[in-house]
DNA sequence: GTGAAGGGCCAC
DNA sequence: AAACGTGGCCCTTCAC
């Protein structure tokens, strides 16, 4: 195919090659930049083209660094780029988007993420990688040269194989798109995928904008917790070291603490029987009878903690910034979910030692705002059980009325260890749990925990016989969906039980936990769109949770889009059941 | 030195 | 411990 190009270098052609592409319903659009990270590079190459001629321009030759953003000869691209009109093809569009957004000071709206495509096709027909050489290998039949993509876009004057290079990935998008969508369409996940292209801007910003962390409170936490750590090393070093035979004149010999091959023997070494594991779950039983073990445990505790939320956490600090800019991976499991890291903001111990560092800057405030109980509104909705429902409708505490069904009492007679029994069975179940699992958590005998569960399930029956169908029906169809259509693969050895087993259960949670990872992307869709304009800013998000952070003038106002683009989003999901949202004002992130 | 695997543990 | 789903990070161990 032969391929046109031009390098755009003033704002005369720009202007021109503008108003070319608005005339346009599909855009390829591709940036080369000096760095992977927008705080650091600089975007050299933006590439637009409708498939037959492509535009590259020269964004140096408009100006560099910070005045870029006002730039008035780019006000052409940006309003190309801003405008709902044109769909702008991209392939993983939250790089190219934060990019334009960084330096170039526009959002890019109505964008089709090919690579996204690709991700929801794939979870349908099996393992393959997702580059864009890749897809165009697997979806069109060409090979994609990628040599130069890694090439000096620093350089003052670019190669002609470097301009080739830019050029032609823009060029191919809108043919990749095509074929991309006819899957698409026939895979029945074009609404699956909407929510998706309708996400990206919202992440994109998100990752830019950052999170703020109170460097001094965390270093304070982290302090008390390294203190407590050293401690602990040492008290059990002196424990451990009591069951070695020949201890050293130069002083005992230390173990290493943070290996679990050297404190199981140094365990067994004192006559401690250790079972296949030293998981804090299995040594509990044996921390009252053996100091040393709660010791273990206790050192495991102040281990983890200034070890995963320590110095390192501070050391993604943006200097430029002074926040944190994590990644976010859009589709991070198959069932939909985001998966976060360089840190992981989803895993940040729930503790208000640790959360109460996320702060509002000076000004400004946080909005936090969560799902109650989702996944189980979800379950409701998707198994149309009466009972189940009703629970939900009548606003009362959901545990207590499972208890109160379950047991047949009164709602207003159920203890707290009914209610505690009630909230683990009702959290299970999402899981797919199993009698012997249930028995072991809540100490029943195996006999009354099958009782138990056989009285949860003939209250909830529709929920018992969906999740029977779900189980059932993945034997066959070896797939599930979430309600918008997102589909997740099995693939199983249908002789092996464990693997069935799995598969089973997986059949019952994916569409659960997916529909409430549909239903969290809709909403930061709906928010964008309220949002765009004002002080508000979404900073993070953790699967049923969203951080907006804003104007403290302007915080009652935001929090109120929040609430109702969260509540809208599930709406537009959950027909029978009703949806919940919690919410506060804060100057830090605690609930 | 680097990377993968395994164990362990944080979140929802 | 296990037949309770989804992730990422830290450390050790071991291979190259």
């Amino acid at each position: 195919m032969e391929l046109y190009f031009q390098l755009v270098s003033d704002a005369a052609s720009l202007e021109k090659a503008c108003s070319e592409l608005a005339r346009e319903e599909f855009i390829g659009f591709d940036v080369e930049t000096t760095d992977l990270d927008p705080y650091k590079g600089e975007l050299r190459l933006v590439q637009l083209s409708n498939g037959r001629e492509t535009k590259v321009i020269d964004i140096r030759a408009f100006g560099t660094g910070a005045e870029l953003q006002a730039t008035p000869t780019l006000r052409p691209l940006r309003e190309l780029l801003s405008s709902p009109k044109q769909t702008k093809i991209a392939h993983n569009a939250k790089f190219d988007t934060k990019w334009v957004r960084h330096h170039l000071g526009c959002d890019t709206e109505n964008v089709y993420d090919t690579y996204l495509a690709s991700v929801l096709i794939g979870s349908a027909d099996g393992e393959r990688r997702h580059g864009l050489a890749d897809v165009v290998q697997f979806f069109l039949g060409r090979t994609l040269d990628k040599t130069e993509q890694v090439s000096d876009w620093g350089a003052n004057e670019l190669s002609a194989s470097q301009i080739e290079y830019a050029a032609k990935d823009a060029a191919i998008m809108p043919e990749v798109r095509e074929r991309l969508h006819e899957r698409i369409v026939t895979d029945a996940l074009d609404k699956a995928l909407k929510i998706e292209n309708e996400c990206v801007m919202p992440i994109a910003q998100m990752e830019l904008n950052g999170i703020y962390l109170d460097r001094e409170r965390w270093q304070e936490q982290l302090a008390v917790v390294s203190k407590k750590q050293v401690e602990a090393a040492e008290e059990l070093q002196g424990m451990l070291a009591a069951g070695v035979a020949q201890a050293s004149l130069f002083g005992r010999p230390e173990i290493n603490l943070d290996s679990v091959e050297q404190v199981t023997s140094a365990l067994e070494n004192l006559g401690i029987p250790v079972e296949g594991t030293t998981r804090a779950g299995a040594l509990l039983p044996l921390a009252e009878k053996y100091p040393v073990v709660a010791k273990l445990l206790e050192y495991r505790q102040y281990a983890k903690a200034s070890q995963s939320f320590g110095q390192n956490i501070l050391d993604f600090i943006e200097p430029s910034t002074g926040r944190i800019h994590a990644d976010f991976r859009q589709i991070g499991a198959p069932t939909g979910r985001f998966s976060c890291s360089n840190p992981n903001l989803q895993q940040i111990p729930h503790e208000t030692e640790y959360r109460r560092c996320f702060m509002a800057p000076a000004g400004r405030k946080l909005i936090v705002a969560d799902y109650s109980q989702i996944e189980l509104r979800i379950l409701a909705d998707i198994s149309k059980d009466k009972a189940f429902i009703d629970a939900f409708r009548s606003g009362a505490d959901f545990h207590s009325a499972t208890a109160a069904q379950i047991f047949r009492v009164a709602a207003d007679t159920v203890t707290p260890d009914q209610r505690s029994f009630a909230k683990r069975l009702n959290f299970g179940v999402v899981y797919g749990i199993g009698v012997q699992r249930f028995a072991r958590m809540t100490g029943l005998s195996e006999s009354q925990a099958e009782d138990t569960l056989r009285r949860y399930f003939a209250t909830y029956p529709r929920m018992d016989d969906w999740l029977r169908t779900q189980a059932k029906a993945v034997l066959t169809e070896r797939s599930a969906r979430t309600l918008s259509g997102r589909i997740a693969r099995m693939r199983f050895n249908e002789n092996d039980r464990a693997e069935v087993g799995a598969t089973q259960r997986y059949a019952k949670n994916m569409p659960i936990q997916g529909t409430s990872a549909d239903i969290l992307k809709r909403a930061l869709r709906l928010l964008h769109n309220e949002i765009r304009g004002t002080s508000a800013k979404l900073v993070n998000i953790v699967h049923d949770e969203i951080l907006v952070e804003a104007d403290a003038s302007e915080a009652e106002e935001a929090a109120r889009k929040l609430e109702n683009s969260m509540l809208a989003a599930g709406r537009e999901f959950l027909k029978d059941v009703p949806v919940k949202v919690d919410l506060a004002i804060s100057d830090e992130w605690a609930k």
